[in-house]
RNA sequence: GGACGGGUGGGUGAGUGGCUAAAACCAGCAGACUGUAAAUCUGCCGCUCCUUGCGGGCUACGAAGGUUCGAAUCCUUCCCCGUCCA
């Protein structure tokens, strides 16, 4: 099975249903991603994924490179034997790394210069580097090196930086296709461009047209949601896929809470990542139909209900509040593995009711429930 | 019976005249988390009053007295606990 994406239905909105299609399976449009930073979405095995319906997860370029290595990875015959996830992934480039790293790295011209997080030395990352070790993880989706900056930036930093993310995105590109040329095949791989510019409509629109002159199989929207209001997140996102080609999927990178994603994907938006489910599941705040649980709060001490009554995942039909919050108490790790199962299940569930409103044509109902439901904490 | 050492806020434990409602850590309570340096981080944590302020009052470092302008800190007695000696 080769790649190829296709729109199945456009919802009068603008939201897309569809399908990607990968040599490690279909993947139903929109989607979101389970964020696997090393190779493991944190709490839970891979059968458990399997099981939750994730036909995706995403895997982190820099961290996989600095430990165990993309060539030990090459060498065991890629990501996905390595990690034993017979289904897609998509690698993140680094960019955000540039982002969040930014007291241990240096950008220039040439690329992002990284002191390791683990022991200190120095790496030199560059698009042509992110994109060789990519290949050599063998990930479905790759994504383009990029300079995510933080915003509010102010207009110039934001132009050098888009200035830039298109400079290495050309590299990445021509690096990729010269690769291609030379295994005499196509690569067994997409790679995604990504669009910056802040909060900068002009920017973005430049950004996004630079971009596609470049031909890629994918976009992705990259540097947003991180500190700007939710109105401003969408505005930009809108911004940029009117820009995009209908046949190409779409992708907001690093989003979101999940009251906005039904927000997003009414414009246009086809795939989402996030460490939210995850990280929030392990700090003990947990989603529902009826709004957050912080888990830990006295008052479910002596709760015996589910996490969520309407939820039919195995931790709620199973466990109850009291339980989960002695267990968080008590540090057990069960408490992760408990809270993040329950979370990634909420967010899949969540595509999955999406997909279904775009069907049906009520998305803009659905995303508005959401709001209110998680304007309010739950009783 | 004797000799030392020690008794500090829910716990462990700093503090040996004023900067101490008392370090730090733990426990407890609440909050944050958006392409994961996160099983993390932040705030509160004696009681009370209000004009919520680096605000006022009260109580507090085994007990009771005392010295001092001022005591968790010095003195006296007593009560406990630990170690050792008889």
């Amino acid at each position: 099975m080769s790649f190829s994406f296709e729109v199945l239905k456009t919802d009068p909105t603008g939201a897309r249903r569809g399908r990607l299609s990968t040599p490690h399976g279909e993947v139903q449009t929109p989607f979101f991603l389970p964020v696997g930073t090393q190779a493991s979405v944190k709490a839970l095995t891979q059968e458990a994924l399997e099981g939750l319906g994730a036909e995706i997860v995403l895997a982190n370029t820099y961290h996989l490179y600095l430990r165990p290595g993309h060539e030990l990875i090459r060498r065991l015959r890629g990501l996905h034997q390595f990690m034993s996830w017979p289904r897609a992934i998509l690698t993140d480039s680094g960019g955000y790394q540039v982002f969040s790293l930014s007291e241990l790295r240096k950008v220039t011209d040439e690329g992002v210069r990284f002191r390791s997080h683990l022991d200190g030395s120095e790496h030199l990352l560059t698009p042509e580097k992110a994109s060789e070790i990519q290949l050599a993880l063998g990930s479905d989706i790759a994504m383009v090196l990029d300079e995510c900056i933080e915003t509010p930036a102010p207009r110039e930093v934001a132009e050098a930086a888009l200035a830039r993310t298109t400079a290495w995105a050309r590299r990445a590109r021509e690096y990729f296709q010269e690769s291609a040329r030379r295994e005499g095949a196509p690569p067994a791989q997409w790679q995604f461009g990504i669009v910056q510019g802040a909060t900068f409509p002009d920017l973005r629109r430049k950004s996004a047209r630079q971009l596609l002159d470049l031909d890629f199989p994918g976009y992705a929207v990259g540097g947003l949601a991180v500190g700007e209001p939710h109105e401003v997140t969408c505005a930009i996102t809108a911004e940029v896929t009117a820009l995009l080609p209908n046949g190409l999927p779409r992708y907001l990178m690093g989003v979101g809470r999940p009251e906005q994603i039904g927000d997003y994907v009414g414009l246009g938006i086809d795939m989402m990542d996030c460490v939210l489910p995850t990280r929030a599941a392990r700090h003990g705040c947990l989603y529902t139909s009826e709004g957050r649980v912080l888990i830990k709060n006295l008052r479910y001490a002596e709760d015996q209900r589910p996490i969520d009554s309407n939820c039919p995942c195995g931790v709620c039909r199973r466990y109850s509040r009291a339980y989960l919050r002695h267990l968080f108490a008590a540090r057990e790790m069960t408490a992760a593995i408990l809270a993040t199962h329950h979370n990634v299940h909420f967010y899949l569930d969540i595509m999955r009711r999406i997909r279904e409103a775009i069907k049906f044509g009520n998305l803009a109902k659905f995303s508005s429930e959401m709001h209110a439901r998680y304007a309010v904490d739950p009783a």
